[in-house]
DNA sequence: CAGGTTAACTTGTATATACAAGTGCCATTT
DNA sequence: AAATGGCACTTGTATATACAAGTTAACCTG
């Protein structure tokens, strides 16, 4: 059934029946259906009782490495990743990243300042915390040379989940100057925790975008829930 | 299967294996397959060949309506909702409302501006343009009562999809004197464009947070791909 | 011509069965 | 004691069949 959830179908257009997918690919009922179940939860076919499925427009989405990774989702848009490591550092963890990697405060962490560019151009700032036992891999790798998220995956280390909170925040002198732009003006915020297979967390990561540069979009619909969810922090903007 | 796709299973728990909850449901195991599918789709629950399934860790999600209406969702989090309205006013919509709207320059729409609360506390700015046929509705409605989403439903309106658009902007004076904040402060802009089933533009929406009381979240994973697109953009900031 | 009815077709749900591919535990062998 | 193999059990995939619920278009009647 990989053609069909893996078929490029122009949006608007109108599937077969399941009895005529049946005939056409020799096969029975239940592989069409499960074929097309799918579609249907990823929100890419409508339909109903009585109507045969519809392409709908196609709902964006990345995969977990793109989404994850500054370089792959750089090269992915057609731009050139950069970046310029100012930092890497191993030292007591941050109060903030000591809580977010479940720590004890004091652990000593590696922590990666990064200035990311697309075209040549400052786009981002990353500060990230690794615990010690994957950060440890990064005094082996030149951090100028790409992508931390792919050497850290070809080291056999397992990032497999992440959660991802966005908010906004006056860019500070360091920020500023980092991304050659005025002091305090507004920067889009996302801090991510990546997490093992098994529940540990590896990283915690800051990023802070030029909103200019950088967006984040997401649909939604009565029938498909938003992953995204809205949240009340009572945390004081720094 | 209502009870296994809506049983509220603890993270971790080890649902019973197929041939088990056929036997428990008195039921074969297509439908048993079918709502474990779909629990899968939902990341809800994980295993594989050879493994039973086990519950993971819930993934946050909100329905269409929590998170298209503020109201709902302030209710929801325990916050009591509050709205001032600043201005309900048909006019000539925006060059910007107009192109998301998809109208030509100088079509009439309407327009409204408010001031959300949350326990009184002003929280995020809201700045709807509605087609016309729609927000003429709204000259019959007290729009300081509450959810305009939830008024305009009952009206018949059918609000089904929506586009979500993330990124950061400073406070206008506008903003800051109605969000009791000093101007220039970075605020999470949310834009938003809301269309009926056949997909008619009918709502272009943009609220400004404080960040300091809303963040949104997502997870993501290297099975589950996120719906939230980082997307690059050419614009200024404002 | 407009409205209602009906039949053919559609998807949704379910049953029983069969085989393939994988897991985990226990017993045997090295 | 450790490694290996076998077996019972597991999920994944597929077939054929049956019935229910919904859609759509054609036909008939007023």
């Amino acid at each position: 059934m990989r053609r069909i959830t893996n078929g490029d179908w122009p949006p608007g257009f109108q599937l077969p029946s399941e009895a005529e997918l049946c005939r056409e690919f020799g096969t029975s009922r239940g592989p069409i259906r499960q074929a097309l179940a799918f579609l249907r939860s990823e929100g890419a076919v409508t339909g109903g009782r009585g109507r045969p499925p519809m392409v709908r427009s196609s709902v964006p989405s990345q995969s977990f490495s793109t989404f994850n990774s500054f370089t792959e989702w750089a090269r992915g848009i057609g731009k050139k990743p950069g970046q310029r490591t100012l930092e890497v550092a191993r030292r007591e963890a941050s109060p903030e990243a000591a809580e977010a990697l479940g720590l004890m405060p004091g652990t000593t962490v590696v922590e990666v300042l990064r200035v990311r560019y697309l075209d040549e151009v400052p786009a981002m700032i990353e500060r990230t915390t690794f615990v010690l036992e994957v950060g440890r891999k990064l005094f082996d790798f030149d951090t100028d040379s790409g992508s931390i998220f792919a050497f850290l995956k070809e080291q056999g280390v397992d990032l497999h989940s992440a959660r991802h909170t966005i908010d906004a925040v006056a860019a500070s002198d360091e920020d500023a100057e980092l991304l050659e732009q005025p002091e305090g003006i507004p920067l889009l915020r996302e801090r991510r925790i990546t997490r093992s297979g098994d529940g540990q967390p590896l990283e915690y990561s800051e990023d802070r975008y030029l909103p200019a540069l950088t967006n984040f979009t997401i649909d939604n619909t009565v029938e498909r829930r938003a992953a995204l969810v809205r949240i009340h922090t009572e945390g004081a903007t720094p």
